[in-house]
DNA sequence: ACATTTTACGAAAACCCTTTCGTAAAATTT
DNA sequence: AAATTTTACGAAAGGGTTTTCGTAAAATGT
């Protein structure tokens, strides 16, 4: 049985297309029997209208495309799991695209997407985009009318609807939380020293320590490049100075340091406590369960979607808004608990 | 500037739609100085055809759907990046929906992408869908000759392209692979028992103990539900029998096992050898690192979405296969050396 | 100079759908 | 009985594209 559309049906009453399409759609022009036929021999042969067609007819493809740049990371696969909940329930299609960091890769995919594909977009850059700074695709994008919805990693030179995780207030949210439980000597590994993100987060934590009282030393920043590093790079900080904290900017680097520590037979957190980025799969299986920053990668989703849905649906002007989301500190056993008095100094 | 149609440019040479449409598609009936100027005219203001036009008149989308239970699980996440990556390199864009485990929302998807979106499905079957056994929805798929693949959990009532993880044989394997580092009594846990990949592992484990003159025991075999039981049932397990090797049939499961050894002082592999499934983030960064079977994910993706785009390509008739992907041990420190001297035997 | 071919373009159909408008016939009102 | 309204349907446009076919004018061949 072959797809059957509108004109199969009519030929086989003799009717018209638009006889059928308004039986269909209950139209009362049409009469009750001919009405019922129609629609029972509709339903018999599972008629649906095609939506290639209704969407050349309204111009609009109820689809929204979204872009990421790394599907297995997991604070995207949450984002798109919160992205593709939210447009579904509000009707809508997703179109996934991977640009795997790549900028080429993004371009292309813009292109296809703004080919009519979709209604709209939402999207984080990839990090060959980023450090080109070549963002005439988006432009592109944005002058065709197509609604764009930019989260965590974002640009000044495009004007939309942005989502950014507050790195500023993480950072320094999770080093005053560290203060908070004594530690005096705290040191940041970072395995994404070039992003804004990774720049925000080491300004939140000198914006704490300033706070304090306590001196900036750029030696406690750590700049990792690859896996390897890691352990010869703290080794190097350990012999220096008296570290009671480390600060990981990314799950892998916090279970990988974690790790280190353990060989080390530095014991966590009694003797250096550890918070690592992004509340993944991974923290809360290792022993000690590591304190983790999330990002809340669902809600991130469900807002850039409900976000690009509301302008889609709003006829006239909207002006464009950057939400901030909060980060939130996942306490587990990589920590020690906070020192009430000391709290009660702040 | 508004998106820019062949009529668009038409209307400013004054000339007809065919010639500009023929211009842009460099027909050699056109002449060489219109086709400049159109062409000129056209990039400049970056037209591009309009795909759901272009749908609509080739009847093929260029775009296949896809359909997983559960984005946040590695495997699945795996399996749909290598997917997306084939299908981009084909030249196929792709549509991702997640049935979240749900039978309604399995069949609301189903409708959706084969109301004319998509050219060919790529799925793999949700838990209530197996448990519940109607397939009405997906038979209706295939009645509109939407061309699908099934992969890692399909079913036997629908004839199609599937893929599957030959886990018998990956039962069979990691059982013997335990035996040969020098276990004798092997236990399994497993958090899928209803399932036919569950089903299957276990019988392979059982071959493998037969061939070995071993007995099954059928108290070796622990069945958990929630991650609550699995300390108690653990428990129970060592109690009764000198347990020296489990196999884990899931990744959450294999970790946990591993922390509630390690809580009871059991050195993991001396006293006891683990080995999980599925090779996701996890097992990597536990200490010992574990032991896992891979079922190659991203591999399987690429399989399905070959194997749709060849069958889409075809013409005429082309019999459904069904591939058996092998699994592969990745050997980690939760395991024995293999016994060289056991091995020689074999 | 006339017949034939080539060149260069336009008209129209097809893809499938919805909706507006037009119009007979039937039903109602005057 | 004539005028008006209502009912129930069909024709056609429009959405954007490609492609087949038709056809003037220009170029070529004899």
């Amino acid at each position: 049985m072959k797809k059957i559309t509108l004109k199969d049906i009519a030929d086989h009453f003799g009717v018209s297309i638009s006889t059928v399409s308004k039986a269909i759609n209950d139209s009362h022009e049409i009469s009750r029997d001919v009405k019922l036929k129609i629609r029972q021999y509709a339903k018999a042969h599972h008629y649906r209208p095609n939506r290639i067609a209704l969407s050349l007819l309204k111009k609009s493809t109820n689809t929204i495309g979204v872009i990421v740049p790394n599907i297995l990371n997991y604070f995207f696969t949450q984002v798109f799991y919160g992205i593709e909940k939210t447009a579904n329930s509000r009707g809508y299609t997703v179109i996934s695209c991977v640009s795997d960091e790549s900028f080429i890769k993004e371009q292309q995919t813009m292109k296809l997407l703004s080919a009519g594909t979709v209604d709209g977009i939402i999207m984080s850059l990839a990090e060959q985009t980023q450090a080109k700074g070549d963002l005439q695709h988006i432009l592109d994008v944005m002058e065709n009318q197509i609604p764009m919805v930019m989260f965590d990693r974002v640009t000044d030179k495009v004007e939309c609807d942005k989502i950014v995780v507050d790195d500023f207030e993480a950072g320094y949210k999770t080093t005053k939380y560290l203060l908070q439980t004594g530690c005096k000597k705290i040191a940041i590994v970072s395995s994404i020293f070039n992003s804004s993100v990774g720049k925000l987060r080491v300004e939140g934590y000198r914006e704490a320590l300033q706070e304090m009282g306590l001196d900036y030393d750029d030696k406690m920043v750590v700049k990792v490049g690859g896996a390897d590093d890691l352990e010869i790079l703290i080794s190097l900080l350990l012999d220096s100075i008296a570290v009671d904290a480390i600060i990981a900017l990314d799950e892998m680097t916090a279970v990988d340091t974690l790790n280190i520590l353990k060989m080390k037979g530095i014991d966590v957190p009694d003797q250096i406590s550890i918070v690592g980025f992004t509340n993944g799969r991974l923290s809360k299986y290792v022993s000690p369960a590591l304190t983790m920053v999330s990002q809340h990668g669902k809600y991130i989703g469900e807002l850039a979607a409900n976000i690009l849905m509301d302008r889609l649906a709003y006829e006239g002007d909207m002006p464009f808004t950057t939400k901030l989301v909060k980060t939130s500190l996942i306490e587990r056993d990589s920590t020690r608990k906070v020192d009430k008095n000391h709290r009660a100094y702040q």
